[in-house]
DNA sequence: GTCTATATGTGGATAGAC
DNA sequence: GTCTATCCACATATAGAC
């Protein structure tokens, strides 16, 4: 029922598998990408991928909540840093955010898949599953309505809802994912585009001084 | 080759099966989506969706387009309007857009899959027609890259690279056909929330006086 | 034009050798 | 633990009746 054989103890072996399989649904996307798929980046065949895992969506919710977990980590703790203001906070948010759709393209294409997912007709099984990632989905983007909210009462942001306020944010935040190319853009690039995002969203929020 | 019997002529029969198309689409994505699931959605059978079309790939391809050439035919006369500032063409657009990704969810829905598509995979042929909606995206973008050029000239906008700053406008927008629920929307919040989007995004481009 | 078969290919998942 | 061989369900597309 549980599905993975585990999610905290994975060794070696279950990493690489979902390392490839993070690579191979960036590719193709979760209905297109087969078991075969998966074991050709791993340069292994179905058996070693069955080993670990019993089911392809069992595969694709563990590299979708290594990407949602890996990301909560680093944006949870910059949003809980009261010494600074809400809209400083709000900017390395993003910045962060904008980083890692590009550093770990991979992860964060495949998390994003899966929210775009849960609009989608009920995959069986992964109706259950997707509802967690539905719900980590809706804490991280209190995270971003609540540092809104902080900037609002500072005086610093145009009186909008903030919970509305998060949709365009976050929205142009994951579509990185999707134009982005890994292959393309070197340190620098990754630097100079977070730095754009985060004036851009700040920005937009930023009640204009008349 | 040509893939669909007809773009141009398309009579009554073969525009239901569009409408039944996109909903079915919307709702499960292209690969999830059978023949079956697009029939019973008309009320009929393969038979008659095949009558029409040739392949899955083909009515795909319609829906898309349709929907893409709906949103040039919308915002394209707004960006050729010189008679207005940069900024205000720019907030006009992205009101036109955010609108119809509400009031015309389905086809936007699936529009905004096919441009997510075209960094899968070789889906064989289905290559070749994507290369015809990655053209059409891009002098979608370009568009807006010409108002947000024309916005920095005029002194309102900040020294931003037009072209990369087209990303997070348009990933704001495009989003919207993943979180907005058609059946939840009247006309008051679509109006409300694409005045919101216009807002956001040009501030974010506006030069803030210091 | 619309339906009911049906041919055909492919992919998820399992069994069992090594 | 990793492989090959295979089962089986399902989806695209076609053939042909009505």
């Amino acid at each position: 029922m549980s599905g993975r054989l585990s999610r905290s103890g994975s060794g070696p072996g279950q990493r690489d598998i979902l390392e490839a399989a993070a690579v191979a649904f960036t590719r193709a996307g979760y209905e297109a990408t087969t078991i075969d798929d998966i074991a050709d980046e791993l340069g292994a065949t179905k058996g070693r991928v069955y080993h670990y895992y019993r089911a392809k969506a069992d595969i694709f919710l563990d590299v979708v909540l290594t990407g949602m977990e890996e990301m909560i980590a680093g944006v949870q703790p910059i949003a809980s840093s009261t010494d600074i203001s809400g809209a400083d906070r709000l900017w390395r948010m993003v910045h962060h955010h904008a980083g890692l759709m590009m550093t770990r393209n991979s992860f964060q294409r495949v998390a994003v898949q899966a929210v775009e997912m849960h609009r989608l007709r009920e995959h069986s099984t992964q109706k259950a599953a997707l509802q967690k990632v539905i719900t980590l989905r809706d804490e991280y983007e209190q995270l971003f309505a609540d540092v809104i909210d902080e900037g609002k009462r500072e005086g610093l942001f145009r009186d909008v809802d903030p919970r509305l306020a998060t949709k365009p944010a976050l929205g142009a935040l994951n579509w990185i994912s999707i134009w982005y190319d890994p292959d393309r853009g070197d340190y620098a690039t990754v630097q100079r585009v977070a730095a754009e995002y985060a004036d851009f969203i700040v920005n937009g929020l930023r009640r204009s001084r008349t």
